[in-house]
DNA sequence: CACCGTAACGGCACTGCGTGCCACAAGCAA
DNA sequence: TTGCTTGTGGCACGCAGTGCCGTTACGGTG
């Protein structure tokens, strides 16, 4: 065991990136195997060749080598609203940002399926997740709210937004991993968190009240419109 | 110490409430001198009179002590949709159970603006309190899921309206507790939250889609309306 | 009054998480 | 070689939370 610690020990970035992947897969494993309350850190170091003491330079904690990937989405969201034009509308970008989680999922759909139940099953998990959960939250509400300045109401609106464009997003992800998780339903799932996108509170720009109005029947139509049609709504 | 336990030591209701009170005391006012990471559960234990053992009699864990009424609201809201009626619109009964939370951070202003504080500076509190919103959010979405059972994405609908609904009470809670709580913001607050529910993807019965129509155009309508006056509402 | 069952309490010991500290090994530069 | 940096493992510590058991007060029964 001193062996493949000696051999590990030169790399300082490759090697750093192979030990978070080893800790994450035998986390996983142990997790799937023996639940999550019955895995140790100490068998999760020793199941991936390190020291316990190691384990915790690579997490902060046991919970975190569940899901790994939680501020790498934060960070991703945050790209996206910070390439985008102030000016730009809202609705659309909002969307982008929700759906740049989507991609992290699709990375490796078994692990994410394997994760979901854990995570269902599990007290201290659900807690966990919903305090990430919040994170995402949290993250919307603050760029919306910048976005938001000097719109009547635009905190309690950015907040709304936020929530609801959060909850749709984990709504469509839950109902996708829940009935399956094959790849074919990703489309489905999409258009099932986009279809929420119109009815949210949302402005563009500074433009008042009025605008929300036409906003809001725009949403309603577009309700209205896909009625019957469910999965037609690609070719339109 | 062992004279004041002997003499609690009988009442048996009467007691746990006591006690239980006095270790809530005994937390916050620790809590609020020395910060809660340096406090212990053996400080509050020793503060309140009683033996570290009996802490955990009382409460979950350290986390717990700050929040007693968690589950109580919890219950006051669950309550609520159980009186209903089946047939009940949906907007003023997820109004009237949201405004239920409200009045147990009224009991005591102090106390709600202390933990307000503590909760949003210590990290560990706030994924605490991450968690208890979304057990809000959960009981939310089973009742207006049960609700909207057979309206197209009645599911979704129900997250979106759920996690809406209790954005929008936080908001205005926090903004509240913010601005520094009195007692006369409060119907200021109420309003600030009842603002938002309008705009809500909620159906009163398996009504169908032309009714969200009506009803985004009548919430639509009712920002428009309350465009300049603020504090004019009470009147009218 | 004496006896016993029950319930709450306190103390003890134990597991496990998370952290601080220190020694050691490998690579790099002078 | 010597010195510096970085990553690592081990050790010890504090604390959260739990299981277990002895103790103590209370209430009922004879």
């Amino acid at each position: 065991m001193s062996d493949a610690a000696g051999t590990r020990r030169g790399r300082s970035a490759e090697g750093r990136a192979e030990v978070r992947r080893e800790l994450v897969a035998a986390a996983a494993g142990l997790f799937a195997d023996h639940g999550y309350d019955e895995t140790t850190v100490d068998d999760i170091a020793t199941a991936a060749g390190v020291g316990r003491r190691t384990f915790f330079r690579y997490f902060r904690g046991k919970e975190d080598a569940l899901s790994p990937d939680h501020e790498l989405g934060l960070a991703r969201i945050a790209e996206v609203f910070a390439g985008a034009h102030p000016t730009e509308p809202l609705l659309p970008l909002v969307l982008r940002a929700a759906e740049t989680v989507f991609d992290l999922y699709l990375d490796d759909v078994e692990v994410a399926r394997s994760r979901f139940r854990l995570v269902r099953d599990v007290p201290a998990l659900r807690d966990r997740e919903a305090a990430s959960v919040h994170h995402y939250r949290r993250l919307f509400t603050r760029e919306l709210t910048a976005r938001l300045a000097g719109v009547p109401d635009g905190e309690l609106r950015a907040a709304v937004s936020a929530a609801a464009i959060v909850a749709a997003h984990n709504q469509a992800l839950r109902r996708w991993l829940a009935d399956g998780g094959r790849l074919a339903d990703v489309d489905a799932c999409r258009g099932h968190f986009r279809r929420v996108a119109p009815m949210l509170p949302l402005e563009p720009d500074d433009a008042g009240l009025e605008d929300v109005t036409r906003r809001l029947e725009r949403a309603a139509n577009a309700l209205e419109g896909r009625q019957d049609g469910r999965s037609e709504r690609r070719t339109g």
